[in-house]
DNA sequence: CGTTTCGATCGAATCGATTCGATGCTAGCC
DNA sequence: GGCTAGCATCGAATCGATTCGATCGAAACG
């Protein structure tokens, strides 16, 4: 006969349990001590009630968070295409899992301002604007950029882009390359202190052209320029998979590799369906994950956070060869 | 002078404009018409103070609903390893974007009890069991399965595994393949689906071993079977990464495919870093997003949602051919 | 034995909005 | 002119907890 009562609320349970509501909050949330005996007679109250704990929602208006960490990484089946992506993110998912914090994903166009978000991690290289970044800085929300522009207010996690590209640049000319060619991404922070740590060594580098990460982009990308492709021994790219695509590519069309074209990567992440080791620039993905969610974590308890620049290593693998 | 003041609030905007705390809100919300004359009034003051609009914690508290949607994949790096999930996830995210609603990731072990979620998304095939889901059934969460056990009280989503997995085995079997093996998934719905429909054509077929989707980890499931392979002439894979793994293997031990070996998949995903197409069961996958996307919009709505079975296609492709 | 201290409990204020029902005012109508 | 609608606005209740400061006993102390 009682109709579809309401869910049960901590009121309910004190009531019933004969505390204040005071004291069955304080059995839950555990902030202060309560006797054994009290507790047991709330849990026993709630149990009974099929009281299933504190309301999240009332819980985050009163202490102002709502354990939610958004995460905007453009388009969502590109940005994890690359394994590069999907490790930081594990990286990020696993401290900030372990202090409580949930993960939301940001896709570009939607209107995530009506969601309550502790903080928000920018991790879209390759874009330099952001409609979203001034409402955030409108309602305070503390903003971890991974990579991208330096904007005012917001912590920086950067790697060491051109040190690592001139390494590896060096490399080739110690090889006896001399002409070499690049694939870049979208014009953005990382894409052009790397293309500033080749020309360090190349100062000529040809640019075939910009593409996203991504095996059949690249392919096309580079199909003709591999067919007529003049004086280029060696190209360069910016993220395994695309250097994985132009190994592929060039095998297709005939070349060997390395031993007609040297190719180089970016990141240092495991292709196994390519039975070569590229030789790439390894980049720390996981401490780049561990790094954004400190100060993740930092920003939101109101710490004061630095900017972080991680190392970068070159790894010479079965990918480039002398000229 | 003025220390650091606290954020405005829809209170102080309201007194500054001169109206009353409900007429600021409707302003905001729009929920009722506001003369011209006093929505600019109380933009005005908004602008002035630096309000920056209505506090969605606030707002989720008075309307029972987070506007956040939690979407449970296992380890996140090993889910979105296969493109198949990413496609799935690509559209479940484009749905409820366009409404507004956030998508909040659960990793396994992680607490999100503490997070107010409006409705969950299973989608972790190779489980069972979730230790989540006592909690959700108690805090009254709708509950979305795609692919999963069919849980009491949850909506769920499924393709049609056995009747594309017979049909896959029914052209190996015209093929004349008698000897078939199967590389399965760990033990769940789909796989023992899927089974059954090879099953139906080939009863004795062989099982090789259970794996991820993962092309290292099927290359090395299979590695000694393809050594000593005994009378087997085709392997049935359970995701066309998992085949991707077989023929890149064989392969690597000098069979080729298809003549000495034929390959199946399943998914109908794109592997551009292979050099044939895969016959497949091409299962769709945008659709299934999308239905998982509308189920859950229905629910939150508390609608009545009923199931959905999607159909599923054989496609023949290059890595299967006669035995 | 009087006083201090400490732990457990309670009452009340608070977080910042949304929304129901009531009120006042103007316009339309006969 | 009197009456009814309808629109804009307002006051107050509400969402469901957390937390500050006060209170009350009992234990510890000199």
């Amino acid at each position: 006969m009682s109709g579809p009562t309401r869910a049960p609320t901590l009121a309910d349970v004190a009531a019933s349990a004969g505390v204040s509501l005071s004291t069955a909050s304080l059995t839950f949330s555990g902030n202060k001590p309560v006797s054994a005996t009290t507790r047991e007679r709330v849990l026993a109250a709630a149990a009974e009630l099929g009281y299933s704990g504190p309301n999240p929602l009332a819980r985050n208006l009163r202490q102002g968070r709502s354990g939610v960490v958004g995460i905007a990484v453009g388009q969502l089946s590109t940005a994890f295409r690359d394994p590069a992506a999907l490790a930081m993110l594990d990286a990020v998912s696993e401290v900030l899992g372990a202090a409580g914090l949930g993960l939301l994903l940001m896709s570009d166009d939607d209107d995530h301002a009506r969601l309550p978000l502790d903080a928000v991690i920018y991790d879209i290289c390759g874009r330099e604007t952001w409609a979203a970044y001034a409402d955030l800085v409108a309602r305070d929300v503390p903003l971890v950029v991974v990579e991208g522009p330096a904007w005012p207010g917001s912590t920086y996690i950067d790697i060491e882009h051109r040190v690592g590209s001139a390494a590896l640049a060096e490399h080739l000319h110690a090889l006896g390359h001399r002409d070499v060619a690049t694939v870049t991404l979208a014009a953005s922070h990382p894409q052009r202190e790397r293309e500033a740590g080749l020309r360090d060594v190349f100062p000529h580098a040809r640019v075939l052209g910009a593409c996203e990460s991504d095996v059949a982009a690249v392919q096309s990308l580079v199909a003709h320029h591999l067919d007529d492709r003049g004086p280029v021994t060696a190209i360069v790219c910016q993220s395994d998979v695309q250097a994985a695509g132009v190994v592929l590519e060039a095998r297709r069309r005939g070349l060997r590799v390395p031993e007609d074209l040297s190719v180089a990567g970016f990141d240092g992440v495991a292709t196994p369906w390519l039975d070569l080791e590229l030789t790439t620039v390894v980049q720390p993905l996981a401490d780049k994950g561990h790094a954004t969610a400190e100060a993740v974590l930092g920003r939101i308890a109101g710490a004061d956070v630095s900017d972080v620049l991680l190392p970068v290593a070159l790894r010479v693998g079965d990918s480039t060869a002398p000229a």
